[in-house]
DNA sequence: GGGTATGATTTAAA
DNA sequence: TTTAAATCATACCC
């Protein structure tokens, strides 16, 4: 473009009496057949531009050329800068300014929070900061559920920049083109800068357009990434039949004070082999460990449950009960007497609590004799209660089989205030002391 | 599909 | 911070 484009203001002063379209000199020397002429050409002119689009290249440079050589170029040149001025003013409204598009600015800010756009941040993003931050302390033990969701919005990321930078380059590719045409134009009809730089805007709003359907899209695909990430963590995994038979065990066993240690909970996911849950913010229970946290949900929801309706555990309770008093006359027949009542089963076999020092054992064995409890009996024989329950067992074939639950176990460690008997103080478990009121005894004395 | 069991979450209290 | 209690949500069973 050596040619310098004949812009708008190049026409000042067009205009006179006549014909007001038309310049000075064609209208000089004025006899009906020039005029007649002057038409013609004009026509011819005209005639020729109106086919241009319609010729080859090589052909269609040939006209242009030959047009922009023609002597009346220069006056068809003016006449349409003339119409063109009234164009423009018709335009000129449509000029101003547009606030921003406040769904652009949410899209934007949003893309923003979850570290889609704007800087990466070691290769996460504040979105899964703020998903392992809501999970509640289980963050550092779902880094593999982190990693993947990490990843996944990495890529999306990733994508998203890839085909924003195509955009833009296409956009920019786009608008260079429709400029150098403008320029081209420029110099066979008036285009004035204004006008070029508002063809400049509707190529741009028409591919952000485009942009914010991609950032729409991205954004979609953020939050069903999140909501599937947060909705698994959600996800109920029930405990094995194992861990389940642990846990009863523990909770019967303890059942005038069912509140395990820190010790005791970290002991019981370990032998439960409790994988690490998500757990969401307070479902914690503001354990450290989310181990432990299953742990303290599972004896809370055992409580609350075992209180609300205690007849319906009495069988469970009883066929515990009789387990773990199978248990102790094991380990008391071997002489091993127990030991280590601060940790469960630490000495016990296979999945099974020692629970010689417990008291539950013999509240619910003495119930077996058919034996209101008493608390003189405190202390009575290991071996001859164990020895009754197994003749109640070999007699009825089973745990619990042609007996009511009223004689096989009677609900016990709910005080009458619908507390437990010993006091709910937690971590109490391991050394169970024989507070006032309290109704078991320990064995080992 | 509906009922139940059960793990998780939320809220309030101590 | 832990717990009780209520509630939610899902797994499981029929």
């Amino acid at each position: 473009m050596d040619e310098q484009p004949r812009l708008m203001h190049s026409h000042a002063g067009v205009g006179m009496a006549g014909h007001p379209g038309l310049p000075q000199h064609m209208q000089e020397g004025g006899g009906a057949t020039d005029a007649d002429g002057r038409k013609q050409d004009i026509g011819d002119i005209l005639q020729q531009i109106m086919t241009i689009t319609d010729q080859s290249l090589d052909e269609a440079q040939a006209r242009k050329h030959a047009l922009n050589c023609h002597r009346m170029k220069p006056a068809l040149f003016n006449v349409l800068c003339e119409i063109k001025e009234k164009t423009v003013l018709s335009i000129r409204g449509a000029q101003e300014e547009e606030p921003p598009d406040p769904q652009l600015m949410r899209l934007d800010n949003m893309l923003l929070a979850e570290g889609v756009s704007g800087p990466e941040k070691g290769g996460g993003s504040a979105a899964a900061a703020a998903a392992a931050a809501a999970s509640g302390g289980a963050g550092a033990d779902n880094s593999a559920e982190h990693s993947d969701y990490r990843a996944k919005l990495s890529q999306i990321r990733q994508i998203y920049h890839t085909e924003l930078e195509k955009y833009e380059q296409a956009c920019n590719e786009f608008t260079t083109h429709v400029m150098n045409l403008l320029r081209e134009q420029s110099r066979t009809r008036p285009i004035s800068p204004k006008e070029i730089e508002r063809m400049v805007s509707i190529i741009h709003r028409k591919f952000s357009s485009i942009q914010m359907q991609l950032k729409q899209s991205t954004c979609e695909a953020v939050m069903i990434l999140r909501s599937r990430f947060l909705d698994a963590r959600r996800k109920r995994r029930n405990f094995n039949k194992q861990a389940t038979e642990i846990l009863n065990e523990y909770f019967y066993s303890h059942l005038s004070n069912p509140y395990p240690s820190e010790e005791a909970k970290e002991e019981l996911a370990k032998k439960c082999a409790i994988t690490v849950a998500q757990l969401g913010p307070g479902g914690g229970r503001g354990s450290v460990s989310p181990m432990i946290c299953r742990v303290s949900n599972w004896f809370g929801n055992k409580r609350i449950r075992y209180k609300k309706n205690i007849g319906k555990f009495q069988e469970e309770a009883n066929m515990y009960a009789a387990r773990t008093a199978v248990n102790a006359a094991n380990a008391s027949s071997h002489g091993s007497q127990a030991n280590s009542p601060s940790t469960p089963n630490s000495a016990g076999s296979a999945g099974s609590f020692n629970m010689s020092n417990s008291g539950d054992l013999f509240m619910s064995v003495q119930s077996l004799n058919g034996d209101s409890y008493q608390g003189a009996q405190v202390g009575a024989n290991v071996q001859s209660q164990v020895d009754t329950l197994r003749h109640v067992i070999s007699q009825t074939g089973g745990y619990s089989e042609g007996l009511t639950a009223n004689q096989m176990y009677s609900p016990q460690g709910i005080n009458a205030n619908g507390g437990w008997q010993d006091a709910p103080t937690p971590s109490s478990v391991t050394s169970p002391t024989e507070g006032p009121g309290s109704v078991h005894s320990d064995t080992s004395n």
